[in-house]
DNA sequence: ATAATCCCGACCAAAGTAGTTGGATATAGC
DNA sequence: GCTATATCCAACTACTTTGGTCGGGATTAT
């Protein structure tokens, strides 16, 4: 199991992207702007999210990404297993792990637990510092 | 935050220095064998654990390692915070994580809370078939 | 048409992981 | 004292992952 940065910037641009929900498609160039990630990068971390159907994409000019679900139906855990390995500590690599097993297994299943029930929403709901948008998170949840 | 088989290694020795406890020190080689991990390897991982003050080695023959607190005082957190960077999911690299630091910083709150508060003796404890040998680290919680 | 934008494969440097090698040092038992 | 058994330690290697780039192709609003 890894959380390295390439989750954080998944979850930071789905975050942007559920903030930006009202103003139709947002591209991958103003999402980069404001949270200070590589364009390019970005980029690759959006195909992974729309293989997984978490967003949906608008080609061409004026085109961008929007949320295929609403802010409250997309967990934490949802984005990161789309951009990283699957957050399991068990299968790391062997499957022998013998005294260890079920301590790696209970792990999993906190960590799961904790981002599993964590949804974009919940979040945006606690950032925005405009009471107008905090209400609407707030009726997602 | 990573956890890998470095820390699950160091983990799985731990134990089997705990299980063998009454024994006296405890040889690399035999650890290696029993839990099959490359000796060579387990030794660099000693090396940390000897410098965290977790285990304490007498050299030369007849030598070997062992636990310098009791296994009811070490948690499995001290063991792969010894081995691996510290199990903070919200220093990957860059501080600036806007957006998303309260969630990482809760995410950690959460690991470090499981971890912190498993000690290996509740593993022995839930691991040992032999009755008697779990009495001794039931004493221990 | 053209500019904006997604789409995609290939590539790259740096870092980390798992593991090895080869030797120095210490100690128990003969 | 010699030898076998250990810990100690630094350097090295092969491999994978990470974060990131590059160049070009396809699609669409204006």
């Amino acid at each position: 199991m890894r959380l390295t940065t390439r989750g954080r910037y998944a979850v930071t641009a789905m975050l942007d992207l559920a903030m930006h929900s009202a103003e139709g498609p947002v591209c991958i160039g103003a999402i980069a702007e404001r949270q200070a990630i590589s364009a390019a990068y970005l980029e690759r971390l959006f195909r992974n999210l729309r293989q997984r159907g978490l967003v949906c994409s608008t080609r061409g000019a004026h085109g961008g990404y929007e949320l295929c679900r609403c802010a409250g139906e997309i967990s934490v855990a949802d984005v990161i297993n789309a951009v990283d390995e699957p957050l399991d500590a068990t299968l790391c690599p062997s499957a022998r792990n013998g005294l260890t097993h079920d301590l790696w297994a209970d792990l999993t299943r906190h960590v799961q637990g904790f981002l599993g029930e964590t949804t974009l929403a919940q979040i945006c709901a606690s950032k925005s510092p405009c009471s107008q948008t905090r209400d609407r998170f707030e009726q997602l949840l």
